[in-house]
DNA sequence: ACCTATCATGGGTGCGCACCCACTAATTTG
DNA sequence: CAAATTAGTGGGTGCGCACCCATGATAGGT
């Protein structure tokens, strides 16, 4: 007994903390995947939120995510332009983005996303997801269900759909 | 319809996400009310710790909670002497703990925890909680208590523990 | 007694994330 | 047409957290 190792149980009572720590765990194993591929959480939000509702005004996307809209801008940037792919495990993949642009090598373009001009407001641009786009959100879903599969290793079936329909209904209710 | 603030559903599908969501959210209400008293998630876990198995030595403490020695020696210095409550909201509560001690006036003597070098191994130290800890905690997990309720405030009290149930059996089955 | 391992601690690093501000370009308002 | 507003962008800041390394003190093994 007192294993050392333990977790306070005054603490695994309190669902709140259960959540931030399945959480924080949940958060940090996707996190991991998706940095092999230079990426992080924000860029899978964005391509999501492209596949379920088209195209967007840039700023239309970052209050959708409830981002700021400076930092959409960058990350908008990285899903378009070089960089992204830069670091360790681009394109260890099914290779289906990171095409080498003409460029001298260390540049690789994504082009996992469009931006476009507004013709009617040029102050505006819409950002639209592109083919390379939707197969790397595809291959991002498969990592997220791929965590899911072993952080919820120890559930039935029936109970990962319990716990997803709770955790729903809690998410939907504090979206607000 | 397409309410431009709705949350992609391809992303609400996913177990994955609304873990790391909604476990966000709740982390970053219950740091928000922590960091009014000048602490941090991991000061109340310490406290925790100490109240369900006792006194520890300093380099079991931070085992058992999985965070560097290193880190566990400043969190400990934090919780026992000067420097915790010097920020914003300081003894707005309760008034449990933050007593002033006998110095200037900017240094606070908190004594939560108390250090003691063991007599047979000088090296270590082993922590204590103290009274007042003890009722700081008390504060720290009511202060939990009230974020869980607004986070699961659409849950009726049978789904909350249905809730409560699957995440103590997920978390703890990932804590090998 | 010497060498090595262990503990506590201080200092520093890097990442992700959330903000904030200033600046430019473009549009709308009066 | 001038003034005010809005969109995108670049740059910078601060916090929390997780690491890592060096150092000084102490124990233990041989």
């Amino acid at each position: 007994m007192d294993d050392l190792r333990a977790v306070p149980p005054s603490l695994t009572g309190l669902t709140t903390y259960l959540l931030s720590r399945t959480g924080k765990i949940a958060r940090g194993r996707l996190a991991g995947r998706f940095a092999e591929r230079g990426l992080r959480l924000w860029h899978h939000a964005v391509l999501a939120a492209l596949a379920d509702f088209g195209p967007h005004v840039q700023r239309d996307l970052a209050a959708r995510l409830a981002i700021d809209p400076s930092d959409m801008a960058k990350i908008v940037d990285e899903l378009a332009g070089a960089g992204a792919g830069a670091g360790t495990g681009a394109g260890a993949g099914t290779g289906a983005g990171v095409r080498a642009g003409t460029e001298t090598g260390t540049e690789t373009e994504a082009g996992y996303v469009e931006r476009a001009r507004d013709t009617a407001d040029r102050r505006r641009i819409t950002v639209t997801l592109t083919a390379a786009g939707r197969a790397l959100l595809a291959e991002l879903d498969a990592d997220a269900e791929a965590v899911q599969d072993e952080i919820l290793d120890s559930l039935t079936d029936d109970e990962r759909e319990h716990l997803n329909a709770l955790l729903r209904k809690v998410f939907t209710h504090l979206d607000n």
